[in-house]
DNA sequence: CTAAGTTCTCGTCACTCGTT
DNA sequence: AACGAGTGACGAGAACTTAG
């Protein structure tokens, strides 16, 4: 990171009542760091004489917790030992440590900090500016989600998906030679397109009217491509649909799937949407006996846990980014303020300094 | 021009904390 | 206890930079 790593933040204490209200980043999964990170505290000239130095200790930022280092300004109190070195007097390490452990919310923070902004800082327009480009990001639907207008798909083309898109990283991409609309489900399965096993599908209908009369609009297929514990987690034959509604809700069925050896989906079978009972819908498995079974229960519920969370905590993490980036941004704003009002104040000791020696000279 | 290295961005999972 | 929100960590891929 760039532009980070390194950057010395010089302040005076005019934000101290806040930073003391300041979380650490590094929350309680993390309280490793507490050993590992370096305080360094750095004078910085004050216009009061007499009185103890008031610095922040900035923890010098890693290479991995450099975002989180910048929430970590806490204040320390050093005062002069009567030979020009500076002793620390913080308070208890203890109390302290407590602090760190607490969990931060960047929105907290940010709130906090916007508060005790100087005046003259023209954050609200800052924001105004971000809040509009992130709503243009949000709504910038991902190339590789089919979003066409719903007229007559071309013949050579895939069947459109309606509705709010379920994004697939391109990664996963489906192939859209291998999938076949759901609209086409009932037919014969020797027409079923093969799929790959190990990807994540998405199947929509050709036709919209048919999509809306059957409530579907997108559907993910999910099978052992996520790793082994995904892999084990699914019961032999059987994969997770993942489907949206019309009301953009999601639903999840798990469904029978056969694999030839060469790993390919030979056919699969969902049940006509005016079937499916709200909610989840699992083909609980009867009579679980062994541990082995236990196990791929608890994996499959997991699975579908992770599942229904999945949407939510990508955008959760959006969001998150989004806040830290702000609040960043406030952070390196404030540095630029301090640092305005240093030169100022060393300009104004300067020219004070000059006219008291010219005066004395004159006397 | 291209391969290798670096940085950025995003999705996902795990975890904690506060709320119900 | 269950649930949702928030966030750190990690990996993958894209974008960018640099050396040969």
């Amino acid at each position: 990171m760039p532009g980070f790593g390194g950057k010395q933040l010089e302040m005076d204490g005019s934000i101290d009542d806040k930073s003391e209200d300041s979380p650490s980043s590094s929350g309680s999964s993390q309280p490793q760091n507490l050993s590992t990170v370096v305080h360094t505290i750095t004078a910085v000239p004050t216009a009061i004489p007499n009185q103890p130095v008031q610095v922040q200790s900035v923890i010098q930022p890693t290479q991995q917790s450099v975002i989180q280092a910048a929430g970590q300004i806490q204040t320390v109190q050093v005062e002069e030992d009567g030979e020009g070195h500076l002793v620390r007097t913080d308070p208890d390490i203890e109390k302290r440590r407590e602090i760190l452990s607490r969990r931060p919310s960047y929105r907290k923070i940010l709130n906090e900090l916007s508060s005790a902004e100087a005046p003259g800082i023209a954050k609200i327009e800052e924001d105004k500016e971000e809040e509009a480009a992130i709503t243009s990001i949000q709504t910038t639907i991902p190339s590789y989600v089919q979003t066409s207008e719903p007229t007559e798909p071309p013949s050579h083309q895939l069947p459109i998906i309606y509705g709010p898109p379920v994004p697939l990283p391109p990664a996963r991409m489906q192939d859209s030679s291998k999938v076949r609309g759901i609209g086409d489900a009932s037919q014969d399965s020797s027409s079923y397109k093969k799929v790959t096993a190990g990807q994540t599908i998405q199947i929509a209908a050709a036709n919209q009217n048919e999509l809306t009369t059957q409530g579907l609009q997108t559907i993910t297929m999910t099978n052992a491509g996520q790793g082994a514990v995904t892999a084990a987690a699914m019961p032999a034959g059987t994969t997770i649909v993942q489907y949206t509604q019309g009301d953009g809700s999601q639903q999840f069925v798990t469904v029978p799937v056969s694999i030839s050896p060469a790993g390919e989906v030979q056919a699969y079978q969902i049940r006509a949407p005016s079937s499916l009972p709200a909610g989840v819908v699992m083909a609980t498995p009867t009579g679980i006996t062994s541990p082995q079974q236990l196990a791929e229960e608890s994996a499959r519920k997991r699975e579908l846990r992770l599942m229904k969370n999945r949407y939510k905590n990508r955008e959760a993490a959006r969001e998150c980014r989004r806040r830290k980036k702000e609040y960043v941004k406030c952070l390196e704003t404030r540095v630029a303020v301090l640092e305005q009002q240093n030169k100022t104040l060393i300009e104004e000791l300067k020219s004070l300094k000059e006219l008291y020696c010219h005066k004395a000279e004159t006397e």
